[in-house]
RNA sequence: GUGGUUGUAGCUCAGUUGGUUAGAGCGCUGGAUUGUGGUUCCAGAGGUCGCCGGUUCGAACCCGGUCUUCCACCCCA
């Protein structure tokens, strides 16, 4: 009996359509992560365990797939261990290797281990999918793809507003116009559970802050106590709940609350000058704005922190996000460098696209004429017009069988293809063949010695 | 990891209270049309009702388990 054939849950398959289209977006952000001078490498699917794990917090753990050891890796397990029959003590005994997470900490490794080749600073970029053990939801899948670029050796502030004039970039070429570049600044989010005393449960602050559009102000408080901050804290906290107008406005407001914190203020000051310079650069589509209670969930973010919005009415999470991480390399031994970088989520920006129809039409062609197959003989002088018209740069082929013409025109008109053309006998003996143009249904004859007669026209 | 949801023809889905031979639209194949697609008409093929077990004289339908789909939470792109 045959089997069933299935995919593993959370993956897909990309049909010819599909990879086009994604591939058009893949095209977009390389274009621009190359115009903004960033070099590609690439890493590994997948890492030792030791450089995941402990990186992306104790959900991120959680998250990673783990690879199985080959060999007879059981018998080596000590037998306290086996007989524990706790994974948290035998996983990290029978599996060495696990599937990346992200691009931010191979990348990481990478540098540290060819911080003696790479020329600082060093501006890459990395697009390769990851794998996370997440139940599948809408938007959320256990592979998927990411498109990072990341400077590392570099301090400026002047990075980040590259960043996010990048992020405009590629959204604007990809006519996706009204998305929000959010931004904030772990220094500041430090800097207010600093203020408010609950500098011990930043974690936890954080978190329940980045709720507020989704639970109300009700919710992020009930979520506080419950966390264990105190009443008189979020008492202190509450003024962020209500926090909106302008970018200047926020901050000003910001600055108040922070006056008692160092690190606060020096947010507060890192966050104007960025929004300071992009306002005077000016963006093309998108539009930059500050939110405090952005948190984003990786540890590893010490400075800015970024996060896109797809344009308003379109329901997606976050379809990219970044920040700086001061010393993502210190766990490896590399100190004291800074790195910033940002993500694309490439296979939710293609739900984005697809559902606000911006897929440019044209990218579906994949065949420009069709040469139909009326015989042996034809088929054979058919070989050597479709050679002829393949050498000018036409995709071009030939109907491999001379089934009926039917059949052979419903094939050309499934496949969007939008020249056949006609090579029979009749043609052949007078040196001729006949171009019928798919959309408008007219047929021109041209001859067979000068094929660029067609080429030319089609130019044209 | 928690809660819910889905699974019937290649696809999208109907299917009454548990009762004869499980249906539709689209798609597919053939024909109307032996050199003309996208429109129309006619005919045909196509099913282990996700899988395993249970209840019953009898199960697509009820019960249990399992896998899968989608959604929400946690978390995140």
């Amino acid at each position: 009996m045959p089997q069933k054939p299935s995919i593993p849950k959370g993956t897909r398959d990309f049909s010819p359509a599909e990879v086009i289209k994604r591939d058009y977006i893949i095209q977009m952000i390389k274009k621009n992560f190359e115009l903004y001078g960033f070099q590609p490498i690439e890493t590994p699917s997948f890492e030792n365990s030791s450089t995941l794990l402990g990186k992306y917090g104790e959900e991120g753990d959680r998250l990673i797939f783990k690879i199985l050891n080959s060999g007879d890796f059981i018998s080596k397990v000590d037998d306290v261990t086996y007989s524990s029959k706790n994974s948290n003590s035998l996983a990290p005994k029978i599996t060495e290797k696990a599937l990346r997470y992200d691009l931010t900490v191979p990348f990481a490794r990478y540098v540290v281990m060819n911080q003696n080749e790479i020329d600082f600073p060093f501006k890459r970029y990395q697009i390769q999918p990851v794998w996370r053990a997440d139940r599948p939801q809408k938007g959320r899948f256990r592979e998927f793809y990411q498109c990072d670029a990341d400077v590392v050796g570099a301090n400026s502030l002047l990075q980040e507003v590259e960043l996010i004039q990048l992020y405009d970039a590629v959204f604007s070429d990809l006519k996706l116009n009204g998305t929000t570049i959010k931004i904030n600044n772990r220094k500041v989010l430090y800097g207010i559970a600093e203020v408010i005393g609950a500098k011990r449960l930043l974690v936890d602050f954080t978190v329940a802050l980045d709720k507020l559009d989704k639970i109300g102000e009700d919710g992020v408080r009930q979520e506080m106590l419950n966390k264990g901050i105190s009443e008189t804290a979020i008492a202190k906290a509450a003024p962020l709940f209500g926090l909106s107008g302008s970018n200047a406005n926020q901050l000003a407001v910001l600055k108040d609350i922070l006056q008692e914190s160092e690190i606060g203020l020096q947010g507060i000051s890192e966050l104007e000058e960025i929004i300071g310079d992009v306002d005077k650069l000016g963006l093309t589509t998108s539009s930059l704005r500050l939110d405090v209670t952005l948190a984003r969930g990786l540890n590893y973010y010490t400075g800015a922190i970024f996060e896109v919005a797809a344009p308003e009415g379109v329901q997606m999470g976050s379809i990219g996000g970044g920040g700086r991480y001061d010393d993502l390399t210190g766990i490896f031994g590399l100190k004291d460098v800074s790195g910033v970088g940002i993500s694309f989520g490439l296979d939710r920006i293609y739900l984005v696209l697809e559902e606000l129809n911006l897929f440019p039409q044209e990218i579906s062609v994949s065949l420009d004429a069709l040469c139909l197959n009326f015989g042996e003989n034809e088929g054979r002088a058919a070989l050597k017009l479709v050679a002829e018209l393949r050498k000018n740069g036409l995709r071009a082929d030939l109907y491999p069988s001379p089934t009926k013409v039917q059949k052979q025109f419903k094939y050309a008109d499934r496949r969007k293809v939008p020249y056949v053309i006609l090579l029979g006998d009749k043609e052949l003996q007078e040196g001729k063949f006949v171009v019928k143009n798919m959309t408008t249904g007219d047929q021109k004859t041209y001859s067979l010695s000068e094929p660029e007669t067609f080429i030319q026209e089609l130019n044209s």
